[in-house]
Parts: structure tokens; C-alpha cells; sequence
RNA sequence: GGCCCUCUAGCUCAACGGCAGAGCAGUGGACUUUUAAUCCAUUGGUUCAGGGUUCGAAUCCCUGGGGGGCCA
């Protein structure tokens, strides 16, 4: 590797002024980009100080007007305070691990002579007479600057004491050693703008904590708080471990469309929108069962989604408008079989977020390593409430025994959704360890295959974790003339006020007609997935940028 | 949808009917191994908006808005 030294954008004249600890750049570069033509990288001079709006038209405040005149320092100074590209030698974490590695072999005062050039967000800066600590942050994480006024000259050394604010984006160059208080360090013999900040970042030790801010301005969020970093790249990791899972069991991941004519494959109200050419109502879709099974009839024996669905309802703290949902469908399986399935993927997605298959939710321990609990839906609720929905078919004497037992259920609600209330109120908070309940009432079901041996329910079941639902799934109904009277039956419940109900979607129907294999699906939930292991209990925490309601516009006018 | 809480400097928070303050950040200064550095000085406000009560309102009342929580 060829002789390279790292320039410094606003003192170039000072290239040759390094203390000598550099000698050469080890390490790959982060990417061919970032190398490409090195030395010219931060020798480029200044574009013109182009002003596109005023200061008053920005509506710049006080101390963004302090960092505005810093920027135009640099400009004066034909240093431009933006530069479009950056050397980078290695991430702060690789470098600190190499040093460390090379640091019993090194000489007397311990200082490694490889010269390095790190970048990253300014995040501390501790000003002691002729000496600056401050800490950088990249992707990796931090580390720590050293600056010597009798290294860096006093240009350098009044500039990024002067010039310099949290939040900016720099490059410093210099070589690894471990200070007097041990922590791995990097003497500075370079410093370099690479991106003026005019924000400057939350509170130091206190972070950002309006909770509107942070779902507001989610950068400001990120920047301020790690276990928020920690939360999305948690969420990212399961999705990746599910598609891991998903792929090596011959799966195949597909698009189905956001934009339907007909919307169906859950209970719940859809967003309407128009398309003008072809003057059509379109609708999101609010789950995308039909058409992976649709995909079914079509031959695929395996496949699944990872994508948004819409759902025009309240929002709380279970519930955005928005939200991400995993559905998969398997040929020739039943519940039984998704149902192992589930239990092995959750292990895998849990053991690769945490390490170990179990974790703490709301300060309790949970365990998924050992078999899932089973148990039917009406044993569960027996257990629970003491009420046998089986002997009580009438939706009045369900209702009575619904009250007796100290349910909240409103008096017209009919004799499914008691069931499901019974469910929800009695059984769900008490299933904190992993737990199927397995055989729904086929009107709770649309979907779902009825049970050979008990036509009134049908193959279905929930998983709860946590006291939450986190799976639903069945062995899927492929009669096309039980479901196209499952629909109608639907259109009875919408004709009566029920705006959840599906409405018929007959060219489902149609392609239930050509054939569908016997089929096991499921549907999992992705932000309640997170949040379970997370250990949140707001959906907003989990979704980068949640749905909210628009601010009202500012009525102040601009002096500018 | 109902009830409750909340909104004050860039950020985190005080002041609760009597001169709008502190810490951090910023600005100026001291300090050559600090790490929530320390020390001295200092800038910074439409107290969410509008109305009312009062000699006097960030504070009490009303209306509206944003956010959160509990319930539905």
C-alpha cells in the first residue's frame, strides 16, 4: 500500500505538521467509495457560499445563527464546510479492537504509529488548557479524541474549539493509545468539517425525553437515546432472522398488491383512495391471506410476505394505522403442522435477538425454550371465567353468564364476539409463557376449516406470549361453496351495522373453484413480535416514524 | 368517544396569585490525560393559542390545539 497521508480540508498547509506518529494506513477501506482518489478528497475547494434563502426566511434561531456564521467562517476561508466525500480508515470499533490486540507488543509509552483517519458525529468535547478530549460517534459506536495544542498548532487547536460543535460530523487523523484514565484514544493530528450541524443534539445526560418530540423528530430521538438505536436494531434482526428461517425452509418470499379492489383476509375498516385515470376506488389492504392463497391455487406450495398493512381504525397504544405483518401459507400442511412450525421459529427469532431463548417482558420472566403450552380455547376460558361457551349457545344466556362472571360486554354484542371478550378479558393477561389455544368457534373464523369432528369450530389457533396475541393462524378453508357462504354470512353481519366484516370477494371464491391444496397459514404480527421482545408496551416505540396527528400550522408570520 | 395528566430558554426541569429561574448546550475567560471535567463571567423567553377573573396570571376559570395515560 502506497505512502498516504489524510489532509486536513482547512489546513492543508499543516499536512506535513503531524507529530509522526503516522507512518501508514492499515486496515480495508469501508468501501471502494470512500477510497476512491483519496488525496483529492478534501483538497476540493469550497464551492461557491451559495445563500438560497435568508437567515430570517430560514427562521433561524439564536444558536442555529451561531453555527450558520461558523459555516460561513469555513466558506471564507475556501474550506468547503459540506465536502462531498471522506477518508475513512476504519470504524471506531474495528480500530479500538485492533488496537488492543496489537497493544502488549507495542513499545514504552504504548502509542501505536499506525496512522488512522476516523470519522463520525461529534458527541463530547472536555476543553483542559492545551489539551481537548472529545468522543466521535459512528455507526460502530464512540472513541475518543486527544487534541495537543503543541500537535495540531493553534490553528487547528483554536478552530475546533471555536468552530467546531456537538453534533457535527468531523474527521480527525492521528494514531491509537491508551490514556492515563485507560480508555483507548486516538492523538489527533488532523481535524476536518465533513458536515455542519445547525441543531444542536439533545441534552447530553438526559437525552430527548418529550415523548412527542421523539416520535415527532426521530432523528433527534436516535441521536439522543441508544436504547432507542437498540430497539430498531432489534427489529431489524427479527425480520432478517424470519426471512432467514423462512428462506431455508424452501418459502418463497412475494409481493401481492398494497392496492386492492376488494379488500378482505381480516375484520377491520380499510383506507380508501381513488385512482383517477382509471376512475376506480381502490382500497389498502388490511391483511394478505387472499392472495397468498391465491398463490396456492396457482401451484406455489410455499410462500410469504413481510409487508404493511392499513387498517382505517383508532389508534392507541396496540394500534397504528400503519404496521408490518407477516403472513406465510404452506401446501399440504394443516394448523398442527404451522403450529410447530410457529414454536421453532419463535425460539429461532427470540435465541437470535437475545441470545438465549428467553428474555424479560413488564419484569417477567419468560421462557420459550422448553414445548409451548396447548390447550383448547374453551378449556381456556373455563378455566379462566368458569364459563363453558359451549353450553351456552344463546347469545342471552352467554351474555348472563358474561356479566355474572364480571365481563364488560355491551348487551348487543353477539354471541362470537362474547367469546372473543371472554378471551380477551379473562384468559389473555393470564398467558405470560408461550401458549396455543387451539379450536375457535367457526364464527369467530371465517376463514378457517371446520374441525371433521366438530363442525362449530374450525382448525384455528392464537399463540399468546406475554399476555399478548402474537400469532393467529388455521388450516385454511378451501371449500369454494362453504366460503362463498362464510362471506354471505359475512354481508348479513355488514348489512347489519358490523363495518369490520368482510365484504364477498367472488373472484377469491372463483380461485378456490380451480382448487386449493390442503393448507396450513399463519399471520404474525411484526410490531407486537418487537414489542414483546423489546420490551416496550407503546407501538410507537417500535415503528421508526408512527402515524401522527398533523401539527397546526403556525400562525406567526416571518419578519424576513 | 369519556375521564385524568401534561405543554415554561435549543434540551432536561423549577417557579403554583407577587420581579420567569437553574443545570446542560451556547458565548467570553482560566486550566497540557479529561470523560456528566472543574472554576469565573455571560447571552438566551409570544410560559401551546385565544379569551376571562384580578391591582397583578406561567400559576385560577373558559374555549381551542398537540401529546401521554386510564377506560370504552
Amino acid at each position: 500500500m502506497p505512502r498516504r497521508r489524510f489532509r486536513h480540508g482547512a489546513h492543508t498547509e499543516r499536512g506535513d505538521a503531524l507529530y509522526g506518529c503516522g507512518r501508514r494506513v492499515t486496515g480495508e477501506p469501508e468501501s471502494p467509495e470512500t477510497l476512491t482518489r483519496p488525496e483529492r478528497a478534501l483538497d476540493i475547494v469550497a464551492p461557491l457560499p451559495l445563500r438560497v434563502v435568508s437567515e430570517s426566511a430560514a427562521g433561524l434561531s439564536e444558536l442555529q445563527r451561531v453555527r450558520q456564521e461558523k459555516v460561513e467562517a469555513f466558506r471564507e476561508r475556501g474550506v468547503d464546510p459540506y465536502p462531498p466525500r471522506v477518508v475513512r480508515s476504519s470504524a471506531a470499533a474495528a480500530a479500538k479492537s485492533r488496537f488492543e490486540a496489537i497493544e502488549p507488543s507495542l513499545p514504552d509509552h504504548g502509542e501505536d504509529d499506525t496512522e488512522l483517519a476516523l470519522v463520525g458525529r461529534l458527541v463530547s468535547r472536555r476543553h483542559q488548557g492545551k489539551t481537548v478530549f472529545a468522543h466521535i460517534r459512528d455507526g460502530s459506536g464512540e472513541i475518543q479524541l486527544y487534541l495537543r495544542r503543541d500537535d495540531v498548532g493553534s490553528d487547528v487547536f483554536d478552530d475546533f474549539l471555536k468552530l467546531y460543535d456537538l453534533g457535527d460530523f468531523v474527521q480527525a487523523t492521528g494514531c491509537l493509545f491508551r490514556t492515563r484514565a485507560g480508555e483507548v484514544s486516538l492523538r489527533v493530528g488532523t481535524v476536518a468539517m465533513l458536515s455542519k450541524a445547525l441543531n444542536a443534539p439533545p441534552e447530553k445526560f438526559h437525552g430527548l425525553q418529550d415523548v412527542e418530540t421523539r416520535y415527532r423528530q426521530r432523528y433527534a430521538d436516535l441521536i439522543a437515546n441508544d436504547d432507542v438505536r437498540a430497539v430498531f436494531a432489534a427489529r431489524s434482526k427479527i425480520i432478517s432472522s424470519i426471512r432467514r428461517f423462512l428462506d431455508a425452509r424452501d418459502f418463497i418470499e412475494v409481493e401481492t398488491p398494497t392496492l386492492q379492489p376488494l379488500y378482505g383476509g381480516a375484520a377491520a375498516r380499510p383506507f380508501t383512495t381513488v385512482h383517477h385515470a382509471l376512475d376506480q376506488t381502490f382500497y389498502l389492504r388490511i391483511a394478505v391471506e387472499l392472495y397468498l392463497k391465491r398463490l396456492i391455487v396457482g401451484g406455489f406450495e410455499r410462500v410469504y410476505e413481510i409487508g404493511k398493512d392499513f387498517r382505517n381504525e383508532g389508534m392507541d397504544r396496540n394500534h397504528q394505522p400503519e404496521f408490518t405483518m407477516l403472513e406465510w401459507y404452506e401446501a399440504y400442511a394443516d394448523y398442527e403442522q404451522v403450529m410447530a412450525v410457529t414454536e421453532v421459529l419463535m425460539r429461532q427469532v427470540t435465541t437470535d435477538v437475545h441470545g438465549e431463548p428467553r428474555f424479560t417482558k413488564d419484569g417477567a420472566d419468560i421462557d420459550l425454550s422448553g414445548p409451548f403450552t396447548r390447550m383448547t380455547l374453551r378449556e381456556a376460558i373455563q378455566t379462566h371465567s368458569g364459563i363453558d361457551y359451549v353450553a351456552l349457545p344463546e347469545q342471552q344466556d352467554l351474555l348472563r353468564a358474561a356479566w355474572a362472571a364480571g365481563a364488560d360486554v355491551a348487551s348487543e354484542t353477539v354471541w362470537p364476539r362474547i367469546v372473543d371478550e371472554l378471551l380477551k378479558q379473562f384468559v389473555r393477561p393470564k398467558l405470560l409463557q408461550p401458549t396455543f389455544l387451539v379450536d375457535y368457534p367457526v364464527a369467530l373464523s371465517p376463514l378457517a376449516k371446520r374441525k371433521p369432528d366438530d363442525p362449530t369450530h374450525a382448525e384455528r389457533f392464537q399463540l399468546f406470549i406475554g399476555g399478548g396475541e402474537i400469532a393467529n393462524a388455521f388450516t385454511e378453508l378451501n371449500d369454494p361453496l362453504d366460503q362463498l357462504a362464510r362471506f354471505v354470512a359475512q354481508q348479513h353481519d355488514r348489512d347489519a351495522g358490523d363495518e369490520d366484516a368482510m365484504p364477498i370477494d367472488r373472484d377469491y371464491v372463483n380461485a378456490l373453484m380451480y382448487g386449493m391444496p390442503p393448507t396450513g397459514g399463519i399471520g404474525i404480527g411484526i410490531d407486537r413480535l418487537t414489542m414483546l421482545l423489546t420490551d416496550r408496551t407503546n407501538i410507537r416505540d417500535v415503528i421508526l416514524f408512527p402515524a401522527m396527528r398533523a401539527q397546526p400550522a403556525r400562525t406567526d408570520t416571518d419578519s424576513g
